[in-house]
DNA sequence: GTCTATAGAAGGATAGAC
DNA sequence: GTCTATCCTTCTATAGAC
């Protein structure tokens, strides 16, 4: 149970989620995982059935960690605009894209089990920016005709969009331009200035 | 000169453009293109050096096709409010990904020919929305403490994320919402009523 | 469970006839 | 310019020893 009792198959999920951030699925070769884990052969195949039950592996991980990341960023006992101004600062490797959601463009997107781990994380997100803003908007710290679930989706959108940009222009001041942005006209929905930076 | 006298280089650039974009690069062999194109292997090695080559060819044909419609939608006659709201309300085929950024999570995104050709696209567009912004704010149809170069960018984001998040829940209302969002938002910083659907 | 060795298939490119 | 045939490498998986 202790982490000191490192297997080999935890060194290859380790090696795919880092591959799989780093290059995606299809770049990504049974060898280059077996290499960097430091595994032989035989390994893989013995934990799992091929490369893709690894990579699914790796994928549910991430998605562990960056879904329980966001859910302490969006504690409920923060008051909601703080929580959705957290989202927005937060720190993120724009050039690196996206953790999940950069796999977005993957063939391997028909799969459905390969595509429900990324969509399960993005409507994590999605679902704490719409309770915060709904919260927000009880309060009266927003404008009242808006709808939480539509902004929800936009910021998210801004943020992944924010990804894309970055890695497209090699420039992670492409992110902040973006968010900078979402951050001006999300101020004018904001009936007073709770939220600061 | 006409089209009637068809190469084989015209149709593997047309059969490269079409995998591009269903598939991706990496998960496009050269036997697919070749297949699609109706051409022997012999074609694509006398016309190019490589895949590589035909896909850059191919990803300028997209890049000048797609910048033409931008340009087109962006025409300056048009009202500067009404060219964004065309911008935001265009039809989009939202599970297919955006044509040129879905590449944006490709390891070939490291050769910098390849990256600079989505690029040169993402900016055409950011700049028609940069000067349209500028421009309605000049008339005072928007409000002037906001950047147009941060709200383009924004716009931007919405757009290119709206697609990511529409292909990972392979859902395009997922795109749908994210835009309702932006022009829910953007409303607020419009002072009159210029623009509707 | 882990390793080395190997196999079958696909990817990417070349040779050379027409 | 186009084709068919072929080649080498890499990918992905399997075999079987330890």
């Amino acid at each position: 149970m202790s982490e000191a009792r490192a297997s080999k198959r935890a060194a290859l999920v380790s090696a795919a989620k880092d591959l799989l951030w780093e290059r995606g699925y299809e770049a990504t070769s049974p060898r280059d995982i077996l290499e960097r884990a430091g595994a032989g052969q035989g390994s893989l195949y013995h934990h799992f059935p091929g490369k893709l039950e690894l990579a699914l592996a790796a994928l549910e991980e991430m998605k562990a960690e960056e879904s329980a990341a966001m859910d302490a960023l969006f504690a409920p006992d923060k008051p909601p605009l703080q929580r959705i101004d957290d989202y927005l600062a937060r720190e993120r490797d724009a050039l690196r894209g996206c953790r999940l959601a950069r796999l977005s463009g993957e063939r391997m997107m028909e799969n459905p089990r390969f595509r429900q781990a990324i969509a399960d994380y993005l409507e994590r997100i999605e679902a704490h920016l719409r309770t915060a803003l709904g919260e927000a908007q009880a309060r009266g710290e927003i404008q009242a005709g808006l709808d939480p679930s539509h902004l929800a989706a936009m910021l998210l959108a801004v943020v992944e969009g924010g990804f894309v940009m970055a890695r497209t222009h090699w420039d992670a001041s492409r992110m902040a331009r973006a968010l900078e942005g979402a951050w001006e006209i999300i101020a004018l929905a904001v009936k007073t200035r709770h939220i600061g930076r």
